[in-house]
DNA sequence: TATGAATGAGCCTTCATTCAT
DNA sequence: TATGAATGAAGGCTCATTCAT
């Protein structure tokens, strides 16, 4: 990569760091340009070399710090399965994954609002789809794969996911940031059930039968 | 009433109903409090003597069209009841009503979006418990009702109507308006499959055994 | 008085007392009438039948504070006098009251930045004047009977009031509010000898020669 | 020097001498700042890249006003000593430099009527340590040279000049502006015989002896 | 006298975006 | 690519004053 590639990319995330900052600080509709811009040490203009726009950037991030969250529940039940040796249920590894989610969403609220605020399903599936470098893992074809060895068959994965998805972000939304209805250990077993339910609503029949 | 106080309930019905249309039509944030009161034919000025500010007034539209779509639907439940003289289940009410709020967002689709992008569980829950007049009924009421005449005790009936409120409207939001993950129809078996078996967990136990 | 008469004086002094409070405390210009008038007790249109606008109530209070100032000042005089059968020389008793006086605004600040802020020449020579009641004392007679009963005759005594007041006023408001270019104890000695140069000059010659 | 760079200074100066005329002609308060730019053929926003806010340019100007009257009395009064061949005395310095500014104040009234509504002696002293550009001359470098160059030593110089520009300004403003309590000329000699005996107050000894 | 709803001009300030350099 | 001065529309909100009751 030549000496102004690297800059540039230096550039755009010293943006997205600094957006991602404030964004989850004061709220995306009070953070101008300008501050953006000038706290990342960078002219006004310039910003608009990088995104189109407040909103541009903002679902970049958004797509991005999803995409993280997703990445590193499957990162923690791959090395939770290898170190202890076991192979767990489909079921028990969804669960797994939104727990692992709810969790880290439950320690950094901050977050949990920003993408929250700003999450939408458009933009939730290509967060999935994305790799950042060539390396990445990406959780659709971690999804899949899980599906592809689950013990039965999944009938419309993605409604079963898009389902599991509104359903646990919405709960946390008001159960972890205003304890609405209840806090957020109770209302988990709950949602655990669901989350249980609906994928039972998706089992087609046992594959090897 | 006097002829100065029924002037004042029209200006605020006027500013309501002028603001809604606007805010429907072109959405919050790009509506002016210029623009509401001018529509309604009253002075700028005069917009703040009946709410704080834009937040005020938009919080009180979405609770009351959240509030109307639900006694709208606890009355169709009561004269589907009626007209055919049977006594649905408890878990039958809920999808009834469910199907009917879901047929109503589909038909008003501003209305989806006016409602889903102002909607929180807090506002929500003050809409249910919310009168305007002295006879109206209150869907709070109503959903107790419903659980006193259920055939089983309904554990944490809070929770249980806070995930399947969650669980729809964000169900609906993706679905009606963006066709994502699928349309509607699509989704409504899974859904419904989804609030019987959320239903389920909340049961306690035979009433009558 | 008749009852309408009293109840009318009443409303005033209320008015009088609440917008003295609240332009101590808030300042004049961000102090509006709607507050005055709702802390007073009095719709906002009853506010006009007693004073033109906010800056006939403001200065109403300016000359009625200054002349409580002067009033207070000379009692104090004449109560030292009587207490130590002392005669003091005119030069005494005017730096008795400019004393008085500073001291008074040092204690209170509030009091000190409205009067300064708002005082001119022109109100203040008002209120040494105006009579409140009827058996008010004045502080133009009791200095004009200070000069009768000078050791010597006084010229243009009302100029060498002014300069008095004019140098102490803002030598006050600089050096206790904002202790420049030093506090009021180390302007005091200065100050004072400033004082009886300026009457020194006055000095036309001695009366009973 | 750029040419953006002398458009820039060139705005700012069209901003500071629009606003000048606009204070001096209706009063600070009510001149807006649309109006400012307006006039000053700028755009509203742009205002606000050269100035805080209406307070800010107001204080520059009051401050740059001020101290364009003390250093021109200061040149006046070195031409004068030039012209005549003659050394004046420390008090004589003094008295001309104080004639010379009451002189220009009694010309030109609106810049009085600017000036005394919106001294303090914080903006004041600011104003006599300001250089404007650098070879420009700075009054308090002229005072204490005067100071330096006295037949004696002054206690407290500071203090001493804080009491004559005080005295001399509140006396200005009346006296000037209203005739009260009488006009300038009448109040002239009592003031220079109390600038004298302030000045008297603060000499120490005789240097030389 | 007393009220307080209504007015609407007016103010300050922010900000996304453009464009000459 | 990068800059940052300039723009000017837009927005929220306040408030003295009026006037019908």
């Amino acid at each position: 990569m030549g000496k102004l590639e690297s800059n540039k990319l230096q550039k755009k995330k010293s943006l997205l760091d600094t957006a991602f900052n404030l964004f989850t600080t004061k709220g995306v509709s009070k953070t101008s340009i300008a501050e953006i811009s000038e706290k990342a040490g960078i002219a006004k203009g310039t910003f608009y070399l990088y995104f189109k726009d407040k909103y541009d950037i903002r679902n970049k991030l958004v797509s991005h710090e999803s995409s993280k969250l997703f990445k590193k529940a499957a990162t923690s039940l791959e090395e939770y399965c290898n170190d202890n040796q076991v192979n767990l249920s489909f079921e028990d590894k969804i669960i797994f994954i939104a727990d692992n989610i709810i969790n880290a969403l439950n320690t950094d609220k901050t977050l949990l609002t920003f993408i929250s605020k700003n999450l939408s399903w458009g933009i939730f599936r290509e967060a999935l789809t994305t790799n950042v470098s060539e390396d990445d893992i990406n959780f659709k074809d971690v999804y899949y794969a899980m599906i592809d060895s689950a013990e039965y068959e999944i009938e419309e994965p993605q409604i079963m996911l898009f389902l599991i998805v509104e359903l646990v972000s919405s709960a946390c939304y008001s159960s972890i940031l205003y304890n609405e209805p209840a806090d957020i250990e109770t209302i988990k077993p709950y949602l655990f059930q669901t989350i249980k339910a609906i994928i039972k609503q998706h089992e087609k029949q046992l594959k090897n039968e």
